[in-house]
DNA sequence: AGATATTTGTTCGTATGTATT
DNA sequence: TAATACATACGAACAAATATC
């Protein structure tokens, strides 16, 4: 259990140089806690060393060390433990916490059903062609067993939008899937998105029964392809699948904006 | 200045339940703060209650309120000031902080060569398309000065190293153009492991003429589609561009992995 | 330019909650 | 159950920064 990070851990923001002193030091004593776990080559489940021994080690209060290691909890990097044998372990960052971290920085940004498809578009045809020799019957299985949320037409508004997130899902464990880091989580990010945004939202709670249908199309198409691990198969029916949708949520962001809804 | 915001700002960790009243409340402020901050729709620049007042409205002492605060400090979405008028203000959270927090969670995931250029290859095509029909002289000027530094071949190591960087922040440049904010985040952040991540930084240590010849060969087309406002021939040439790099570098870092580098 | 008021930043002592043994 | 070790929370006092007069 040695393999040291393959990424520098790097402060956050690029030193500004005008707080002179004593100024911001918590997060200062963060940045150095950051650089001993890698001078230490620590891994996730490794513990740091107690609050008292932080203090001393760093020369600060109490106050200050608790704010620090708050710094770093909300990075992901630690969490604590209270007890003995307690104290602050290092963690793996879920990606749950690292998309919501990131969706902060597009919190004012005002995103659009177009900006995220475009990127949909252009990440999941290729992942489905990667998963198409990599799936076994299992994970199939699974999306099958996601897919019967809406292998039928919603009966309530509420059902509706079950359905909507039910699809996303169906995505969403793709993601999971992919075996390369990057991709799943972008991919997930992107969904994450969709599910959160204020647009989709109210998307969602109209009938729309063009979407589900060829939605549902296109992914029973795709389970095919993957039990084939045909490979192009599952890259131009995703690609498909997404031209589809990105056309079809596209009318939909238009007519929500224009405010041809009730509420 | 009143748009709100289009995405729910959401819990970090999904709520475990089994925190039994008193455990780990500054975060829970925080959250409150987030919940507070949406319903009185506030934009960056916007002022926070002043500690006391958050003191005495959430009922908490003083260190808990102060982490609190460094928690949503953290996650980017406000800045204190001291002085009179001081306090906490909303703030817009800068990419590079993103790129850094975004950073940590691939931090012990081992992330290759072949993975960040697989999502560079699927998306810095269609964001060269996007740029083709949209940069005006002056970004293209840009993008002109920053090539001076690798248009003719290094002298020395360091001059190796500067060039491959230089080549880097010629694609951050276009990512920064980019209109649709996910993109150009998306293909800054991979530009960004780029630079940080270990085995790059020894390849770059490495001689490498074709690399830079051929990056140079197709910048220029690039730059000349760019003029020609030809989407198509932007498209096609940033295509070709990722296959290129995305081969060599694959090379180096088969090369460097093995260990056939001093050092 | 300097004094002052305001507000955040830091420290410390103490008390309480919580999990392990 | 009790003792223990540790994090968590509180409040008061002090230090530092900065706007305003």
């Amino acid at each position: 259990m040695k393999p040291p990070a393959s990424i520098r851990l790097k402060p956050d923001q690029p030193e500004t140089g005008k707080s002179p002193g004593l100024r911001n030091r918590p997060r200062k004593v963060a940045e150095s806690i950051k650089d001993w776990i890698t001078d230490q080559n620590l891994v996730p489940g490794d513990r740091l060393p107690q609050e008292q021994e932080l203090i001393k080690t760093f020369a600060v209060s109490k106050g200050t060390a608790r704010e620090a290691l708050k710094v770093l909890e909300t990075q992901g990097l630690i969490q604590t433990r209270t007890g003995p044998g307690g104290g602050a372990f290092i963690t793996e960052m879920p990606a749950s916490r690292a998309r919501a971290l990131l969706a902060n920085h597009f919190f004012f940004k005002n995103l659009t059903i177009s900006d995220i498809y475009e990127l949909r578009q252009a990440l999941e045809p290729e992942m489905a062609a990667n998963l198409a020799i990599q799936l076994g019957d299992q994970e199939i299985a699974t999306l099958e067993k996601t897919m019967v949320v809406y292998d039928h037409p919603p009966k309530t508004i509420e059902e509706e939008q079950q359905q909507r997130i039910a699809e996303l899902e169906f995505h969403e464990r793709l993601a999971e899937f992919s075996t390369n880091p990057l991709q799943g989580f972008i991919c997930g990010f992107l969904i994450s998105l969709l599910k959160d945004l204020a647009v989709c939202r109210r998307i969602y709670t109209r009938p729309n029964p063009e979407l589900r249908e060829r939605g549902l199309s296109y992914q029973a198409q795709l389970i095919e392809a993957f039990r084939e691990k045909d490979a192009n198969a599952a890259q131009s029916i995703m690609r498909a699948h997404m031209a589809s949708a990105k056309r079809l949520m596209e009318v939909q962001e238009a007519i929500v904006n224009r405010g041809f809804l009730p509420g």
